[in-house]
DNA sequence: TCCATAATGTAATCTTCCAGACATTTGCCT
DNA sequence: AGGCAAATGTCTGGAAGATTACATTATGGA
């Protein structure tokens, strides 16, 4: 890829507004750009080789992995979003990595001790980073913190209104959702069985509040759901 | 509390090891220290005073407050930790509010903007900081992930062990803890209801596992309890 | 010391949703 | 086109644990 896309992709990411065009030239020298297929995954972990990364386009999935080989979905990452060893720290037990959900994905990455030098050089860019990690933390407390206190129903609708606000296209009232989820990967993130997960669509479909599809999900009414 | 105190507190936090002598004088300056009685609850989340906190002594929990009403405890502060606005951005419609556990605490605050200056200053520390904020996150996905896959009597195990981990004290083979939370903040802290956490304290008391009271926590065999 | 209040103990229902066990459909690959 | 794997649809019992409803016991403050 081209230094000038690089040039491209970097200046137009929030983060890095801080830093001048001279700056982010030489963040392009530290940085690699890779494309994926649906279905690939990335591994990120090794202490050696951690990476920050910087998904360009399309989403993916952040998959946590504990001891007994539970497989959990702890976020989804979209355009412009930042994610990888953002917590730097080499620990411990848990596995994670990441899985491409849309058709591709463009994304960037720089090896986190680069990254390191380019926060101690522009304190601006340190602390607009810190703020990055700290809403980071702030976004998964609150997705927690919902599934505990909702039914699974509950939870579905926070997760489909979260979406929708996210990446919904309204369409003559109706949200309309690219849907690069199945069924049991929607279960997953929100924490209850594949079988609860279709009941819960198929209700609704009857209700004709909402139309799901393995390419994309169409909703009449978000608050009718309830 | 004099200046030399206040020095002593900062010097001896694992967060301003970056920071020279004079820097620490520099900090001891914007900086408040409170003290806190059991009970006493701290808020934070009114954007313009908003502040961080180091908790210099003592326990204290961090309660988050959804549009219902229901009340989660997302993390037990202990003795040494940072807590606050550590997201720095002001947002949203959850509310977050601190309340201390232990007979009495010690603490000291900075305003953010004081924060954000110093962290200006001394990329370094923002750095160090970010690796907090980070391993935060760490921590509370992993206690989160935790409870999905675990039922009821699993997580209560796995809370005390983290607990014991902690802060237990080992006596002639038996782990021993502070107690100074009651069955219910238990049973908020695990997402279970007060009346399981109850049932199973008291199987384990039967079983001679375990022994509670108000004051302390008694474990003669954590590998035993499952 | 006594009392009000909070904390703990116990039991009987009742709801939710998970875990199988299939059938059916969809979509991709060759 | 045809076949195969993955995704979806549907039904069942059963278990975990919430909820309700009290009884009992501690504890701190007046």
């Amino acid at each position: 890829m081209s230094e000038d896309v690089k040039f491209w992709h970097l200046r137009n990411h929030q983060l890095f507004w801080v830093l001048n065009n001279s700056q982010v030239r030489q963040l392009c020298i530290i940085t690699n750009f890779k494309r994926a297929k649906k279905g690939e995954m990335i591994n990120f972990g090794e202490k050696e080789s951690s990476r920050i990364y910087l998904l360009k386009k399309g989403n993916l999935k952040l998959v946590q992995v504990d001891e007994q080989g539970n497989e959990f979905i702890v976020d989804i990452i979209q355009q412009g979003e930042l994610f990888g060893s953002l917590n730097v720290e080499g620990d411990d037990s848990s596995y994670e990595y990441a899985q491409v959900l849309t058709d591709r994905v463009v994304l960037c990455s720089f090896g986190v001790s680069d990254f390191e030098r380019l926060l101690s050089e522009n304190p601006t860019l340190a602390i607009s980073y810190t703020k990055l990690v700290g809403f980071r933390l702030k976004r998964v407390k609150n997705s927690y913190s919902n599934l505990f206190f909702k039914s699974a129903k509950e939870r579905l609708i926070a997760f489909l209104k979260d979406w929708a606000n996210r990446e919904g296209k309204i369409n003559e009232n109706q949200v309309c959702l690219d849907n690069f989820l199945t069924q049991k990967e929607i279960s997953q993130i929100i924490c209850s069985s594949r079988q609860t997960t279709t009941q819960l669509f198929n209700d609704w479909e009857q209700q004709g509040l909402i139309s799901y599809s393995r390419k994309e999900i169409r909703i009449n009414n978000l608050k009718a759901l309830g």
